[in-house]
DNA sequence: GCGTCCAGGTCTACC
DNA sequence: GGTAGACCTGGACGC
């Protein structure tokens, strides 16, 4: 095994855990939290299928990538390594405008102070449009059982029993009734893999909707286009693009609204949208971040 | 252990 | 454009 240590420089307003505990997304597979330690894992793979196992620590304003991989790490595979981490963590995201607006409302001034607003994502755009799908209509621990079958059974094997997510090709070369029985994604199977299918094939480039400038309208509606994607998946698909114009509204979110707003009372997503409105193109994120305020303590260390 | 009910988004057919 | 029903799984619950 070849193991190296790689340094990042992040902007100031960076704060790696709040990073890391944006979403759900940390305990998802291959992603591997260690809370007590603060250190986040898991498995890359690089352009020339070279697999590399880090663990990102951050101390002195700095974060620390601990590389580990059969192959040799070449100077360039650092550099792609660092690469796709500042990717994951949006690192070179800029926040400025929306700490901006934040400043000007009373109820959201808690955030700039906490670095809060980046928000985890994959290496790959399929990655998380893979994992979206199977947020929707279940439960979190189905999930992330769908999720954990997806990387233990088709992605690359590694040492210490780790698996890298599965390709798209990986998906498109199992028949819809493995995906079913052995995913246990159900009535998602034929949407994952008509996905991956369409993605493996060269049909559908979604990696390049992280650079894309169309108006985020039309965005929304490429990513409407992915059968299994519906109005929710796809507005946190945007947030996960840099968008945040639309709500992704799921039965939690409108929970935790009816509680903080109506005192548990029920109101239409039509009410929502109203509340959120004034905030423009960064309601999505202001609406997040109110909802897990609670996970944000401006009094831990980031 | 078994059966029933329910929650959770999206799609499709229908009005 | 709005709505009802089907899709599938796991968990809760009663027996």
């Amino acid at each position: 095994m070849n193991r190296t240590r790689l340094t990042v420089s992040p902007s100031s307003n960076f704060r790696f855990w709040r990073t890391v505990y944006s979403h759900g997304w940390c305990s998802l597979p291959p992603f591997q939290v260690d809370k007590e330690n603060r250190i986040l894992s898991r498995l890359l793979e690089l352009k020339d299928g070279t697999l590399v196992h880090c663990s990102v620590r951050s101390s002195e304003s700095r974060l620390h990538v601990e590389a580990t991989s059969a192959r040799n790490l070449t100077a360039a595979r650092r550099g792609e390594i660092k690469s796709q981490w500042m990717d994951c963590l949006r690192m070179n995201e800029d926040l400025g405008g929306f700490y901006a607006e934040a400043r000007k409302h009373r109820q959201y001034r808690w955030i700039p102070p906490t670095g809060a607003g980046r928000m985890l994502r994959s290496p790959t755009v399929f990655e998380d449009l893979v994992k979206m799908m199977c947020t929707t209509n279940c439960s979190w621990s189905l999930t992330e059982a769908m999720v954990k079958n997806l990387t233990g059974i088709l992605g690359r094997t590694f040492t210490g029993g780790l698996s890298s997510f599965p390709t798209p090709a990986a998906i498109a070369g199992v028949p819809e009734s493995f995906i079913r029985k052995n995913i246990r994604a159900g009535y998602r199977s034929p949407y994952l893999l008509e996905l991956s299918e369409r993605v493996a094939g060269g049909k559908l480039d979604v990696e390049s909707w992280r650079r894309s400038s169309v108006p985020t309208v039309e965005l929304f509606n490429r990513v409407r286009s992915v059968k299994g994607l519906g109005e929710y998946a796809a507005g946190n698909i945007l947030k996960l693009l840099g968008r945040y114009d639309y709500l992704g509204l799921d039965s939690w979110v409108r929970g935790r609204y009816y509680e903080l707003h109506r005192k548990g009372r029920k109101v239409s997503d039509g009410t929502i949208a109203k509340h959120y409105a004034p905030y423009g193109s960064w309601r999505g994120l202001f609406l997040w971040l109110e909802m897990t305020r609670d996970w944000h303590d401006p009094a831990l260390p980031s």
